[in-house]
RNA sequence: CGCGGAGUAGAGCAGUCCGGUAGCUCGUCGGGCUCAUAACCCGAAGGUCACAGGUUCAAAUCCUGUCUCCGCAA
C-alpha cells in the first residue's frame, strides 16, 4: 500500500525530509549518501547526518564512492524495486541510470525559488544578492543541473537577521512539509509539472574561499548581505592590523561616511562602526586566530593595541587600503 | 598519528622566554559629583593561576603526564 521511497540526501539539511516521510508511513527502502570521510580536528571519520537518522531509524543505507559505471550499486538499487526517488541536498549529479529506476523517477527539493539560483549554494547567493524571498522548489529530475520541470513551490521571506544558518534551518524545515504535502498527490498523478523558464534562470554556484573576502569599498548593504550569507562557508575573512579575521554579524547603518573604506571609526558598546564605500557598517562581533567568536566589545577590551582608526584591509588585493 | 592555539576573578586578556607578594581593561557592590549619564572621582568584594606528579628554599612561570576547549586545513 504504503509507497517504496528511495531517499537520496547527505547533510542536516536533508535530515528532517527524511524523517517527515518516514513518519508519514512511507516504506523508505534505501538511503544513499556520501561516504564518511575524515574531517575535522585531527582526521576524525565524519558520518554525515543523514546516515545517522538512518541507522536511528533502521533503514539500510548505501554510500557509494561514484554512481556511474557502478553496476553493482546500480543492480541492489533495482532490487529494492523504489516507487520513487526523493533527493535533497545530495552532494553529487546524478546519472540518468539512477533518474530513471524508480517507477515515477526522481524529485529532487531545492533550496530556492527555480529558476533563480540553480546550484549548491542557492540558500547563500540568495542571501548574498540581498533577495526578500526565497523557497524551496520540488522539481522533478533531468540530467541538467537543477533544470527540471516544477511540481510545487513554497516561498519564504528573509528577515532582515537571517543568516546562512537560519535561512537553511527554515528551508530545511520547509522542504520536509512541502514533501509531505505534495508527493502524495504526485503519487496519484494530480500534478502536472511546470518547465523552467531558462530564460529567468540564474546560477548560484559552490562558493569558495575568496567569495568571502570583504570588499570594504562597497556599499555597506552590499557587505552586511555578503556576511549573511558566507557566514557558515566560506565566512567573511578580511584582516585587522595585520591579524586575519572573520566576521559574522554586522549591520549597514544610515549615517554616511568619507573616511577610508575599512578605518574604524569608533569602538562602542553596541559593536565598531567601520568606514565602507557609502555609509557605516556597525560590527557586532569577530573571531580572532584560534578563537570563537567574541563580541566586538570583549575583543576590545583585551586587544589593548588596538584603537579608533585601525583598519581593516583585504587580504590580496592591498587596493582596499589605499582607495 | 593533518597543522596550530588556549585554559589566570563574573567577561576579555597580560604576566610564562629570564622562578621571588596576583595584574590590566570591563562588569558587580558601596560611596561621591551631576538636572542628567554607556560620563567622571573614591573605595570594596571576588582567583585551589584546568588537573596530577616532579625539580626548587621558593612554581601561574621550569620538566613529565592527563583532561577540556578552540582555530586552520580538508
Amino acid at each position: 500500500m504504503s509507497s517504496r521511497i528511495l531517499f537520496m540526501g547527505t547533510p542536516h539539511f536533508a535530515v528532517p525530509t527524511l524523517e517527515a516521510l518516514h513518519h508519514q508511513g512511507y516504506q523508505i527502502v534505501g538511503v544513499v549518501c556520501q561516504p564518511d570521510k575524515p574531517a575535522g580536528r585531527g582526521q576524525k571519520l565524519a558520518v554525515p547526518p543523514v546516515k545517522q537518522k538512518a541507522v536511528e531509524l533502521g533503514i539500510p543505507i548505501w554510500q557509494p564512492e561514484k554512481l556511474r559505471n557502478n553496476d553493482d550499486f546500480l543492480r541492489e538499487m533495482e532490487a529494492l524495486k523504489p516507487d520513487l526517488g526523493i533527493v535533497i541536498a545530495y552532494g553529487k549529479l546524478l546519472p540518468t541510470s539512477i533518474l530513471d529506476l524508480p517507477l515515477h523517477g526522481c524529485l529532487n527539493l531545492h533550496a530556492s525559488l527555480l529558476p533563480k539560483y540553480r546550484g549548491a549554494a542557492p540558500i547563500e547567493w540568495a542571501l548574498i544578492r540581498g533577495e526578500s524571498e526565497t523557497g524551496v522548489t520540488l522539481m522533478q529530475m533531468d540530467a541538467g543541473l537543477d533544470t527540471g520541470g516544477m511540481i510545487a513551490k513554497t516561498s519564504c521571506a528573509i528577515a532582515p537577521t537571517d543568516n546562512a544558518k537560519t535561512l537553511a534551518d527554515k528551508l530545511s524545515a520547509l522542504s520536509a512539509q512541502l514533501a509531505v504535502s505534495t508527493i502524495p498527490q504526485w503519487l496519484a498523478g494530480k500534478l502536472v509539472a511546470e518547465k523552467q523558464d531558462d530564460t529567468q534562470a540564474t546560477l548560484a554556484p559552490l562558493l569558495n574561499k575568496g567569495n568571502g573576502q570583504i570588499p570594504w569599498r562597497e556599499s555597506a548593504l552590499t557587505i552586511e548581505h555578503l556576511i549573511r550569507g558566507v557566514c557558515i562557508r566560506p565566512g567573511a575573512h578580511t584582516h585587522l592590523r595585520g591579524t586575519p579575521v572573520k566576521l559574522r554579524t554586522a549591520q549597514a547603518m544610515d549615517t554616511p561616511c568619507d573616511e577610508t573604506p575599512g578605518t574604524i571609526l569608533n569602538l562602542t558598546k553596541d559593536g565598531w562602526a567601520v568606514a565602507t564605500g557609502d555609509r557605516v557598517l556597525l560590527i557586532k562581533d569577530i573571531q580572532l586566530p584560534g578563537k570563537a567568536f567574541q563580541t566586538t566589545a570583549d575583543v576590545a577590551r583585551g586587544w589593548r593595541e588596538l584603537k579608533a582608526g585601525d583598519r581593516f584591509t583585504c587580504e590580496t588585493s592591498p587596493v582596499c587600503e589605499e582607495p
